[in-house]
DNA sequence: ACGGAGGTTGGAAGCGCTTCCACTGTTATC
DNA sequence: GATAACAGTGGAAGCGCTTCCAACCTCCGT
């Protein structure tokens, strides 16, 4: 039997409603009386019953994160840093994961209509359009991170300006025989990244071989984002012999891993006979001393919690989608630098970023 | 104006206590009045909502996890497979993160009373007395995930077994100069696995050099369990020139991807004038072919969730303390084998348990 | 034809809170 | 000194559900 409202009231010898405004900064309550029941309140370890409250006031301080299943470590920060800026709001966090991405919509209904969040944040998941109504019309404020619906708010990184950031990178560096390894095509940001590439190529008239463009199989896993998407493509690419490119765009850290991998296997050295940049800037990234793209991730997360929270709290209704730019981080697998600098101590802040 | 169970009632021409039977799987309901409401309830996309529900059965169906800020790839792995066991028996998860070890009580308070959970599962947190007695008298089961405490439910590795056996590996492949790189010592685990260490050394008659044994400093991040302290330490080691150990037990994988890196620098090649055996298993271990314990994480997630449901539903009140041992998993950093192996492909079930 | 046993159903109370509304005592205003 | 305004307060309704209890309808045995 836990404590109510009731008990603290009664031991406070005043009314429940004062209860109720003690913690809730009513400004209808005499500032002595408040710090009374506030002590007696913490006497008798009561805390507001977080149900109770969330069902009387019709809302729950809390969101809702759906991630999908196959989430890597570029979620992970994500995640971090979203947890983070929630809990500074004083909001709680619901992690869903679609095990299944026949299952999604389950969840998405769950999310919806089971009313124990106010509002939802989706990564890198594809909305069709009959989930996308239901979000409108349910009123429910969502948020996408990583991925893009016309009439949903949204916040991405600009994956073309990105993957044509990178290669234009490795031809500035006088590179004319460029690979992309690239994640399934299924996928919203591989998709877009490719575009990317390809448009770099194209203005600077560099022939653009089929050859070299590998996308991850389906059988590799969801988005084909991971080490072993990489490494199989690289090893696709090595099989090519002579005619192997120079460099690649890789469109995921994680893939550039296991290409590193394989590159290792197969003699070829990274960054003298071919040129490596990645995309993310995941932790492993500067262990490793790959060039990437570095994802604003700790931005990407306080932009969508606020942006989630305003529509919450004050139902503004404007559209909001944002595209935050991806920024070059040159290390060594692309081989601007003639040697190999010495990385040092790399600050545990610029690791993880909170 | 969301929709409630009335409005279905009405609909559906019958009372709230049916449409409630319908939604719980009563056996007081005709099934064709069931299935008749039911069919009703998804035409108006009703579903029941969550915090009436929660509040009127006094239980939320939700647990609560609680994970240190600084959380990493370890805790992402086991994250997920609790995630994952707990959808399974559709419970909701709240993921919350103390920002702040000072906050942790906080954070203990808020779910302890808020009430807002039936369970809640600590991950690698310290509990001190106070606290744990406020858990037991709370009566809101907890289970404690990767640290121990001698009167709550907990599920932790061998620490000791996995540190000893570890050593004694490098012990058994001929090595006499032996060191550790270690976590911070404010760390359980850490803690723990010094002990297997000393252990291992002193069963073996092995001088135990203090230099060799090196302790995360706290500037280095919350329990040292990173990638920095693992440089730093390797440098530290490096530096005893003549006298730098032969082997190194590197109480965590992602330390031991720094110390590679410090030792990449310093010219030492591993595993030929140095081996090492990290701890984990991260993912990244097999990519950069790290000998290394394994911990056995799905285990370990699907164990607490069902245990911590069991006290949930069932209220078994016997004690629950399990150790599960670590597994030697030896890959090329420890030397043992004198070719490096093909690594080849690596099946993805093998890289994200689940 | 009658009493009860089941199988079904509806009504109402209650979960623990917030908040509207009515009320009391003070203070400011003239 | 009467009145208005207002700061504080308590009571009660209501948030949307579950569940206890009473009621109803069959159907059976007698």
């Amino acid at each position: 039997m836990s404590i109510t409202i009731y008990d603290v009231a009664r031991k406070a010898g005043v009314g429940i409603a004062t209860v109720s405004r003690a913690f809730n900064d009513s400004s209808l309550i005499r500032e002595e009386t408040k710090k009374r029941i506030l002590e007696i309140a913490d006497e008798l370890n009561y805390q507001p019953h977080g149900l109770a409250r969330g069902l009387a006031r019709k809302q729950t301080h809390t969101i809702a994160t759906v991630v999908p299943f196959f989430f890597n470590y570029f979620f992970l920060n994500l995640l971090k840093n979203v947890q983070y800026s929630l809990s500074k709001k004083n909001y709680d966090m619901f992690l869903y994961s679609v095990d299944n991405l026949e299952h999604k919509e389950n969840m998405f209904d769950k999310v919806l209509y089971e009313r124990k969040c106010d509002g939802v944040m989706l990564f890198s998941l594809t909305l069709d359009e009959e989930y996308a109504d239901k979000f409108i019309k349910s009123n429910v404020p969502v948020i996408i991170v990583d991925n893009y619906h016309s009439s949903l708010d949204s916040i991405t990184i600009s994956n073309k300006r990105g993957a044509k950031d990178a290669t234009n990178h490795l031809i500035s560096l006088g590179h004319k025989k460029i690979a992309m390894i690239n994640g399934n095509l299924s996928s919203f940001p591989a998709k877009v990244r490719l575009e990317g590439f390809n448009e770099a190529l194209k203005e600077n008239n560099i022939v653009n071989n089929p050859r070299y463009i590998i996308n991850a199989d389906l059988d590799l896993g969801e988005d084909g984002f991971n080490e072993m998407a990489g490494y199989r493509a690289m090893k696709q690419l090595a099989a090519l012999g002579k005619n192997r490119p120079t460099a690649i765009f890789i469109s995921s850290d994680i893939q550039a891993i296991g290409a590193l991998r394989a590159a290792k296997e197969e003699g070829i050295s990274v960054p003298d006979d071919c040129a490596i940049v990645g995309f993310d800037d995941i932790d492993f990234a500067k262990y490793v001393g790959l060039s990437t793209m570095r994802q604003p991730v700790h931005t990407m997360a306080e932009l969508a919690v606020n942006r989630l929270l305003r529509r919450i709290e004050n139902k503004t209704r404007d559209k909001f989608q944002v595209e935050l730019s991806a920024e070059l981080i040159v290390r060594e697998s692309c081989g601007a630098r003639n040697v190999t600098t010495h990385l040092g101590d790399i600050s545990t802040d610029d690791a993880i970023f909170l």
